[in-house]
DNA sequence: GTCTATAACGAGATAGAC
DNA sequence: GTCTATCTCGTTATAGAC
């Protein structure tokens, strides 16, 4: 009758781990995630690690797990409403801020800039789920071809990747994410507009 | 007299020191680069580098500004021809492929993802030299204004980004360049077309 | 589940001889 | 210009006690 089962504290531990280590990378960047300083973090010693992950890579894998997990999350959090243009916007708009205001969770789930690191499975089917979601709004402007898919993740990934190149902390290039959109929309669905 | 002069050497030295590292960030990763490797491929000790370059973070400056070097060159390899859009879809279809067939280079001169990093001012120079041959084109097609670049970097950009991440080694992202840039000028430049 | 201890290794950088 | 030697610090991972 435990207040806090056993897999409770388990669970929350490794939200803490997670945490450090996006904290980590936030500060100095993805690739100086090390197991010291997580633990160290988290107030346990290193070796204690290897009860929760069971290598540095397999660390990175539960973080782009949990970057999915947060990603799809926030594309939930609010009911599809309005015209597939604008829902089509709204995920876009979803996905850019995501991508824009933490420069690690990009680099790790679009960016895959890790060396030596591959999603497992099982983490990979989340990367799926957002592919997928994107391609049924674009057939439902009838422009859901592999062609079509492939341009419009490169905008929307393009925009992302040069505002946190060249302008950290702004909004230079993601300023113009409904312009784009609209230009791909007018050449690729002209029948929408 | 001699047939190869102290600076000769000096360069040639400094030629292998980058080709080394540029080997090692093809097989490895750009993080992977280590001064004892470097040393190790060309044959000397790795205290000897600094002879050479600075620190590590010095030994990134020199990489950037070469590969600027040679995709400045890899521009000018050919006279320039035809109309602004075929000039600006040329230049384009280059940094694309450079940006492709070496993912290390995409990495340190447009994604900016090493910690600690920063180019410095005599390396920032050739970055701004890309930029505004690919602004000139735009204007001369009545479409330079900052908004305007933005943009279009970033759907060449994006390409790049997505190749590289999705596809190593195919096309299928690279493919659509010239239906990106159509798409572009369409929407902006509706005169031209 | 967490600990101490340690193995095994690699990194960047400097001192000083030749 | 290159060397040997070394400092200092960091890393991932494992063995084994509690």
């Amino acid at each position: 009758m435990s207040a806090t089962s056993v897999a409770d504290r388990r669970s929350r531990r490794r939200g803490q781990i997670l945490a450090a280590a996006w904290d980590i990378a936030g500060e100095s960047g993805l690739t100086a995630v090390s197991l010291h300083e997580v633990a160290r973090r988290v107030g346990i010693r290193q070796p204690s690690l290897y009860g929760y992950v069971n290598s540095k890579l397999d660390l990175y894998d539960a973080m782009f797990a949990q970057a999915y997990e947060q990603l799809l999350a926030r594309l939930d959090s609010s009911a599809p409403s309005g015209s597939a243009r604008e829902q089509l916007l709204r995920l876009s708009r979803v996905v850019l801020d995501f991508a824009v205001e933490n420069p690690s969770r990009q680099q790790l789930i679009f960016q895959r800039t890790i060396p030596g690191f591959e999603p497992s499975a099982a983490s990979y089917v989340l990367a799926r789920r957002l592919v997928d979601r994107t391609a049924s709004l674009l057939s439902a402007l009838g422009s859901g071809s592999p062609a079509h898919i492939e341009v419009f993740t490169s905008l929307v990934g393009g925009l992302g990747a040069q505002q946190i190149a060249n302008d950290p902390g702004g909004d230079r290039f993601t300023r113009h994410l409904e312009a784009v959109l609209d230009m791909f929309l007018d050449h690729f669905v002209p029948a929408a507009t």
